[in-house]
This record gives C-alpha cells, structure tokens and sequence, in this order.
DNA sequence: CAATATTGGATAGTGCTACTCTCCAACTGT
DNA sequence: ACAGTTGGAGAGTAGCACTATCCAATATTG
C-alpha cells in the first residue's frame, strides 16, 4: 500500500499523514525506492490511534507522541503498565498544585498505591477551583463519585487481555484516554434522562 | 474595588483581565470617571468561574462565552437547564457523526429524553473511533460504564439547590464541567489504586 | 498645587499548535 | 516517451489565548 491509498483508507489528508510521518507519530514505511515507500496495516492501525487519540481523546500531538513512546517501549522496570499510560497522559495538573488535599480524600477511601499518578494532581487542582467558585463537592457526593470510579475502573482492569506487554499497554493507554470521552458522554446522556423523567411537569 | 485589585485578588494577569472585559466574558465595572471603574464580589466570582472553566474544564473561550450566556439567560422555553447546558458545552461531536447507534445503546439501557443532547454524536463517535482501533467495550462493559454514570447524574440532579433559575443553572452548568475532570482523575487514581493491589507481585 | 503613579481603554504583536501548501526530482504505468 | 504520481522537505497559514505598548484622563502624594 502506498502513501496515498494509505491516506484514502483512514480518511486522513495526505499532507497531514506526510507530517505525521515527519513528526514520527507515524512510522516510516519500507522505501521501496527513493521515491516509493510501502506501508501496511499497522500502518493503518497507528494512523487510526493517532487519530482517535486526538479527535476522540482531545489530546495534543505531544501528548500522543508521548504516548506512543511508551505504547512502543512498554512499561519500564519501576512502572507498572497503568503509571505508564498516566505518566504520558494529559491534562497535566496546573504547576504549583500540591497534593496533600487530593492524597487525603484517596487515603479516606482506603485506596493505596496511587502516590505516583499526576491524576492526583488534578484531583487537587478541581476541588481547589471548585471551592473558589462555591461549588465544591459534598462528602457523600465525593464518595458516590469515587465509588463510581472504582467501579468502572475495575471493569478496566479486568477487561486486560493476557498477551504480549506491548499489547496490554496499548490497551491501556488507549482504553484510559478513549473510554473517559465514553464515560463523559454517558453522564450527561444520563443527567438529561433523569431531569426530564423526574420533572416531567417542569 | 478597581482593576487592579480585581486582578490581584484572582491571581489573574491585569492584560487578561482587561481581555476578558473586552471579550465580554466578565461585565463591566460601575465606571465612577472615564478612566475608573468600580468591580464588586460578582465580578470576582465571574472571574474565577472563567479561570475553572478555562484551567479545570479545558473550555475554549469561544465555549466560555456560550456557557455565560446559557448562565446568564436561564433556561430558554423549550429546554430544560441542563439541555440548555448541554447545548453550550463542547467538545461537539465531529460533523458527520449520526446518533443513530448512540440512541440505540441509549434505548438499551431504558433512558429517555435524551433525544436533544450533544453528548449523542460523542457517544457515537467514541464508539465509532473505538471500533476503528479495535478496542470497543464488550456489552457488559458498556454497562458497566452507564450504571456509573447513572450513579453519578442522579447525585448530580439530586444535589440542584432550590433557588433562582439562574442560580440552577448556573449550578448545572459549572457542575456539569467542573466535575467532569473531578470523575476522570478519580477513575485514573482508581485503576491505579486496583493495578496495584490486585498485582502485588507484577 | 505640582509631580508622580495608576487607571481604563484601544491596538497591535507574540507564541503556540496543528495542520496545509508548494515545490521538486525520482519514479511508475501505459 | 511521457503524463501522472510519489516521497520528502520547507515555508506558509489559521486559530487561539493571551501579552505588550501606548495614551489621555484621573488619582495620589508631598
């Protein structure tokens, strides 16, 4: 397949895979000559991850390329396969946020082993914009959420296919920053279903 | 209180908040001369719901701006606040996306009324990306996604303070975006939290 | 009251991201 | 032989979110 027909298959223009080619986000086919090149299908697979990680998952190209990185190199020796993915995901939390207050309300869930994740940083950066506009979240109402996190994301953990390492932190780099659009989506297909069947009068 | 001090308060640049005031994203002071302005605890508030926005939710200020709107007019006669909400919340879905298949997941699951909402074209085309790399959720798991999100909405509509309409929705609406980040860094901090604990040994 | 500082407001410029366009020589198919 | 396509590189563009500079009118200070 050449890089035109490559280009028609994903739907993608083909100057954009041109510079997703020279960005490295897309590997290199195999020149054929010195103005040939062809690719296959993991070609088209990567281009497909690049893309729904952009379009779906909203993340800049340097965060997919991080992403990639650690997609191609595996989890490292001192990670596991899910601080991998979470080290290379964005939205990083804001500099200058600590999280103390965020590591205390894990704590109180008697979850453990979340010290190294930047989520935590973000967890902090919310409550801390939610308390400046008056909004921030009730106990019971932090309990219901994290309950729910729980529970989808061990469906997540569980849903881990045995295979090659490569394999499982595809799986769960791409599962953590496409499902949280699935996830995002459904709230508030479900906020809507609940204010419209409980007020109906309304 | 001047400009200044507006700026001081907040934490937020003079030139951005001089911005904001040209954009329209906070109102304008009580000019008390022509080149003086008096700003007051509202425009503080308004202030940092445009920085929550922005920095916790990821909005676009074209999206601020529409969210305000949304804020500042109330509900419309033919929505309710949270489809009013909802409209002025990116990210859209991609154009070209059907809800053909969201609404038939949707339907699977008993939920009504939700015929008027974004969030469709998001759902379908999450789905939609999700196939096209190969990784769309299992039934089970889907499910497993809308009980939680289920869970999660009806803390949501039940938490909606009695009040001004325009209090209401200005509940939902920031609720709705500030609490997103707050669900997904949860649901990061939990995987890891899981990972962790059921792999001692990995 | 004079000297200095600050203010509100407008205009233009900056830095970043994600493409998109243009060009070109080398090659392909007919 | 020759129009058409290809891979590759560089520069150009559009949009976004600020940021810097300027100005005359006012406020503050000694």
């Amino acid at each position: 397949m050449r890089i035109s027909e490559l280009a028609r298959e994903t739907g993608v223009p083909l100057a954009t895979v041109k510079f997703y080619l020279r960005e490295g986000l897309v590997p290199a086919g195999r020149a054929t000559s010195a103005t040939q090149a062809e690719y296959d299908a993991t070609h088209v697979r990567r281009l497909r991850l690049v893309r729904a990680l952009v379009e779906i998952g909203g993340l800049p190209l340097a965060a997919v390329r991080d992403v990639l990185v650690a997609v191609d190199a595996g989890p490292d020796l001192s990670m596991t396969a899910i601080g991998t993915a979470h080290a290379a995901l964005p939205p990083c939390p804001p500099p200058g946020t600590g999280t103390e207050r965020a590591l205390a309300v894990v704590e109180s869930f008697g979850w453990s082993g979340a010290g190294q994740t930047n989520a935590l940083g973000r967890l902090q950066a919310a409550l801390e914009a939610m308390d400046a506009v008056g909004l921030a979240p009730d106990p019971d109402r932090l309990r219901t959420y994290a309950d729910a996190a729980l529970t989808v994301a061990a469906a997540d953990v569980s849903d881990v296919p045995a295979g090659p390492v490569a394999d499982v932190v595809e799986y769960i780099v791409v599962g953590t920053v496409l499902y949280e659009p699935l996830l995002l989506a459904l709230r508030r297909i479900a906020q809507q279903h609940l204010f419209v069947t409980r007020r109906p009068e309304g």
